[in-house]
DNA sequence: CACTCGTTTCACAAAGTTGTGAAGACAGTG
DNA sequence: CACTGTCTTCACAACTTTGTGAAACGAGTG
């Protein structure tokens, strides 16, 4: 079966998912592979997402070799064949992708050389800054400790996963 | 004076925080006017905000015109004068722009659609597609009341602003 | 060790984005 | 009511990004 003409709920869910991602700044192509894996039951070939998506193997190739870089996604060779399966991790991805990016670290790195251009916070300028900052280092605790709190609240829903707890 | 050489701490300080702005989706430009307002001790006109960036009229035009809009630059009228000038608001704009985001409820309405595509939580991909949705349901609540934790936090150290306690 | 099939790399083309120059609009002033 | 200075709009050009086709690569197989 070849890529289907967008009238398929599962791949418009694909492709909005993916949209949205790549208004946050995630590569779309990378966002596009990923959901479709995710909304595969089975593991996918590289051919079956190519085909699903209909766009060309050097596509996959390079959104395949960014998910995986950071654990998004799992290669594993198919047995007695060339070809390579894609699956979806067990533990969740989006908890590191929303807990360990480094951009509020960038935020209070560049907003500290700002107060310090500004000769610190005496100015106004350099008051507003220094504010800025703080509420970032504020909002960078508040994310590191997201993930965790997360996980307590799971346990107490009653949705252990493996590992947990 | 034109706009500096580019090695004005300052100017570097506007220009890197800009950038990394642009990383999570603002507008680069609206980014480099907002930051070089919020560096300036006093408020600035159209003119001398292009001045000090090197770019046209044109340019500021369309980012004051995105800012305004957000209530993240303040214009207002220069008394006797025909121009315009741009200040920072009191009320720290950067809480609103994390806390109000609409980004999550995003993911949250792609996500719910994309469980009733594959059939509910039965499935396995049905079932990953809904904890990504529980997940970012969490998500949107903490960010929901982040901005009310950073003011009682900021109570407690003695950082109250007017209007505020 | 040549063949085959799947994957990767690379130069380029298509598409999208962003800022410019120039013309236009508009408000205050003489 | 024409003039001047400021801001806005718009078509276009420069730049950036993204995905393609084609060729190269490489692992398994006879």
């Amino acid at each position: 079966m070849a890529a289907d003409d967008g009238h398929d709920p599962v791949h418009l869910f694909v492709e909005r998912m993916a949209l949205t991602f790549a208004e946050v700044g995630f590569p779309r192509m990378a966002a596009r592979v990923l959901f479709t894996v995710m909304s595969a039951d089975d593991p996918l070939t590289a051919a079956e997402i190519g085909e699903r998506l209909g766009v060309s193997a050097a596509a996959v190739s390079g959104a395949v070799r960014y998910l995986t870089q950071f654990g998004m996604l799992i290669r594993e060779p198919v047995p007695r064949s060339r070809r390579d399966r894609y699956r979806m991790p067990d533990n969740p991805w989006y908890e590191g992708t929303i807990t360990k990016t480094a951009i509020y670290k960038t935020f209070i790195d560049v907003a500290s050389s700002g107060v310090d251009a500004l000769n610190g916070p005496q100015t106004p300028a350099g008051e507003r800054v220094a504010e800025m900052r703080d509420f970032f280092i504020f909002v960078q605790e508040e994310i590191d400790s997201l993930g965790e709190r997360w996980r307590i609240r799971r346990a107490q829903t009653g949705h252990l996963r493996p590992g947990e707890g």
